[in-house]
DNA sequence: GATGAATGAGGTTTCATTCAT
DNA sequence: TATGAATGAAACCTCATTCAT
């Protein structure tokens, strides 16, 4: 047998992508990721053939990981309020917890290398996520907005509220608690 | 006399500047851009000396071109709601109108090209906004909050509610009266 | 007005280039015939926009300074035997001067860079051999054999003849004139 | 005791390189060689320690192979005439029925890969072939001409004959009697 | 011996910027 | 000032070869 293709390697290689993505965007050389990784320039293409292959599985992991953060502990049986509460604070607690994720998925979602096919692959994995947001879109005051508009308000409130969070990480759980606060009344 | 550099060039370089980073984004190449804006490759350095001070001066027009707008007809005499549903509407009037300004702006926005300085001179242009958004902030529910929270938050709202107008302009008053409505009631 | 692109600097180019594949073939770096052109390696770039394109005008030149020397002093009155003598003689004059000139051209010839585009173009400047060898080709002992089968065997037996008399320059008129000897009693 | 070397491999290897270089010429990388080998990108190098001398020694079985082809039957007592359409139709016999070979062979041939030394020993095999050739360039009319000129002429009128005759095999036993006939007008 | 991951030099091309005209 | 050719430093990716397994 030869040498196998390690796991470790494969994740330093996405590990090292997000470090440098979040350091200097996705201009970030794929040299430069191969040597925060410790590994060969040309090795990085044995993982991943190309560079936006390399960067759509990026993608795909990060929103992998959040979403199973997000379903870790879901209250299946909670009121509608506990479990748009728990999607608000897991969210948020990974994506203050991890800012260089939080940065690289941005830039990432933004660009125009994540291809239609990654984007549906990653909202594939919503699970619990979703029936959630739907429900809260087709009740209370969303009644009226086009689908998703319930995800997208969350989402762009989560972003508002990360930012302030994580600047003033003392009064962190306060700030996400009073931000769930003003979502809800926005959206109940 | 020397030939004196030509206000219309410079327009004409920061339009297509737009309309390029719109297109392909950041790494729109300054060959690129020239070309379009109709002028030499090397004009464009004799009006921004380089690629990085077009950008951070091109960030600055759009968002001065935005904040006009909004102040623009600024009901100054108006209660609060009233001045900060004239913000949210000539906002995303703006933003819906000029797709690619928007784009553009984000962009640069998310970018790290762009200064510190240069954000905070695009921040000082903001006039009667900042009052009205101080004002809401230290009212109503966002008294608690960070300052500047009811800034972001309104932009984060305005973002997603853009978003579903853009791709249906026929709904497109209705979406923004009642993505308005949302936010009012969360801010209120 | 700007620097003007310099014919010198397109043949200094394309010199190096028949210099470079005459020693290492098709696999001649660009960078190297940059260098050996006396340019910039992005230079290059400006005269041909891939490395394709440059082997492929090329081949043309190639062709064409060929298929001019051979039109060149074309006896157009003579007999059959006197123009395909000419025909002869003057090729093997152009290729036994100019060595690298022929293995650039035959190593173009025969691979599949050059697109059957290229191809086209280089033949149809033929001129007066194109009518001298089909005339060849109707007559003869060729009456038989497809079209095209005369200039193919000149092509042949010059190769063969030229690679001797390279080899013995003191013998080479000689050599030239039984070469075409055998050759027209063989089609005559 | 040690696995041994297998021939079956190295005949793969030899065959895929074939198949490869008359595909997409000598630049055919090694690891695809393999893999048509049906081996792994290591392996290849157990059995040829470096590209060259893959090339090399497939040069000189392809050279071989087709001398085994003209020697077998080979009609020694027969006249001269009757010997030289031996090589003639036997060697295109060989060479229209295994077009990749010969296209490799030609490759290969003028590529300057190929060592000196290999050039040499491929000559030495020529058995049969030589005396034939060396007694008709000394007899007949390139008596004059360099030794090795008869041998070069008929390789080269192949090479013509075999062009058409490959495009038309219809037609191909005419074409290589007839083409024949004119080679022997040329030299007998 | 066989495997295929690892290596890193080297290839083509792009592009911000300079500078002769 | 305007032009666009010239520059050369990267950038991404390929590939012959090595070597751990």
């Amino acid at each position: 047998m030869a040498r196998v293709r390690s796991p470790e390697k494969r994740t330093a290689i996405l590990r090292a992508a997000i470090d440098e993505i979040a350091a200097v965007g996705l201009s970030a050389p794929t040299a430069k990721i191969a040597e925060r990784a410790g590994i060969a320039a040309g090795t990085l293409f044995t993982y991943f053939p190309t560079k936006d292959d390399l960067f759509n599985e990026l993608y795909l992991e990060l929103k992998s990981e959040a979403y199973v953060k997000v379903n870790t502990g879901f209250p299946h049986k909670g009121s509608l309020e506990s479990r748009t509460r728990h999607i608000w604070l897991s969210y948020l607690d990974w994506s203050i917890a991890s800012p260089e994720k939080r940065k690289a998925s941005m830039q990432l979602h933004l660009s125009d290398l994540i291809t239609p096919e990654t984007r549906e692959r990653a909202g594939s994995e919503r699970g619990a996520v979703e029936a959630t947001l739907r429900e809260l879109g087709a009740r209370s005051s969303l009644r009226n907005m086009p689908a998703g508009f319930a995800a997208a308000t969350m989402s762009a409130m989560q972003e508002a509220t990360m930012e302030f969070a994580a600047k003033d990480l003392q009064h962190r759980d306060r700030l996400l608690e009073e931000g769930f606060r003003i979502y809800w009344r926005a959206v109940r």
